[in-house]
DNA sequence: TGTACATCAGTGAACGCGCGTTCACTGATGTAC
DNA sequence: TGTACATCAGTGAACGCGCGTTCACTGATGTAC
């Protein structure tokens, strides 16, 4: 059954995408190694063979999962002319805190999906979190600096207002979606408009 | 062996506080039932005495907490004094986004210690966290109202930047205590003090 | 009030189950000649 | 280029472990007389 190292290559990207939706819908423990092994279309057995241990694949599918949330808003922060990226920004700060964004918990915010979980991981885990965590507020500083938005106080309310909402909205969704909603349309109220 | 009624009550009692302790700080999923009944001074076979399952627990563990902190805000709500209210409320604030806070979590804000882990329970634990934040929100909501905050987009926008502060802060406290204490410190610098 | 017995909170061994991890095995790929 | 063999990604059964839950048992409490 020998195959391609190129395929093999494939196969492991294949399981970190996967286990970086998974792991934001269900949890670090909320899914079994095989249960993420058949959702990357293999079998358990082979796992040992890319990962060291569950952990190891943790620790990737964050480090995956931040790294594509700054991708994000460090494009916003770069583009160039002013009024666009305020635009841009704004559009992204109101698509946070959409029941759209809400409802596709596999592609949630590292921040929303990890931040209850994480304290409980161990410390490989944690670390690659903090670090991603810290790669974040500052690309969303940068952005929001560039947005005009004076004091870096009320920047950083932004931020923890809409993570905030999302974290709250998201507990609620399954079972008490009308309230859900309410806390989305307060955090799209209280957004200022960009300048 | 058999104990006294009240003895017997007692012991229920115990072993609710302990969990809403032990939940707070480890997770529903983090600590075992057997766990639980040695930390409230009892063995493990004795649990279904009490309660028909761990879920149960959690669902009156859940309760209680809420229980105490929608208490404690309704006791500034209903302060007369409107000065000393507003006092009383902006304190509460502050002690909120405290440090002091953050590292006893055993004795959490139920919204930041179970948000995470709540969407992932069975149905009943997720309907008393639902109900429970439901209260919460309208007790902070009154008290915020109170304190003579204009808008209640505002009041809101205030309670989910507290709740995000407390809950970044907590997920990287153990890994990362620099980061941790600077989100705390901007959410304190955030904090419109009392009229 | 005193006696006889049923009750039931608490104990600790045992249960089945799912988990992370290991292992012997397979067979196409990659390599040495 | 063709052949022989070593490599190793993938397979699925099996492992030990901790979990939630069950159970037979204990013995002081509560109750009926």
């Amino acid at each position: 059954m020998r195959i391609t190292k190129q395929q093999a290559d494939e196969n492991k990207a294949r399981v970190v995408e996967t286990a970086a939706r998974l792991f934001r819908e269900k949890g670090f423990d909320g899914i079994s190694v095989a249960e993420l092994m058949h959702a990357s279309g293999l079998t358990h057995g082979g796992f040992y063979n890319h990962f060291e241990s569950k952990e190891a694949l943790e620790t990737a599918a964050c480090a995956h999962v931040f790294d594509k949330s700054v991708a994000a808003i460090e494009a916003i922060a770069a583009i160039a002319e002013p009024q666009e990226r305020a635009e841009a920004f704004e559009a992204y700060r109101r698509r946070y805190v959409s029941r759209k964004v809400r409802d596709y918990s596999a592609t949630a915010c590292p921040m929303v999906a990890f931040a209850g979980d994480v304290s409980r991981q161990p410390a490989p885990v944690r670390e690659e979190y903090a670090a991603g965590l810290r790669r974040y507020l500052q690309a969303f500083e940068r952005a929001s600096a560039a947005d005009g938005l004076q004091g870096e106080a009320k920047r950083q309310a932004r931020l923890r207002a809409m993570a905030g909402a999302r974290t709250l909205a998201r507990s609620v969704a399954e079972t008490d979606p009308a309230l859900s909603d309410e806390i989305l349309e307060a955090a799209v109220a209280a957004l200022e408009p960009a300048p």
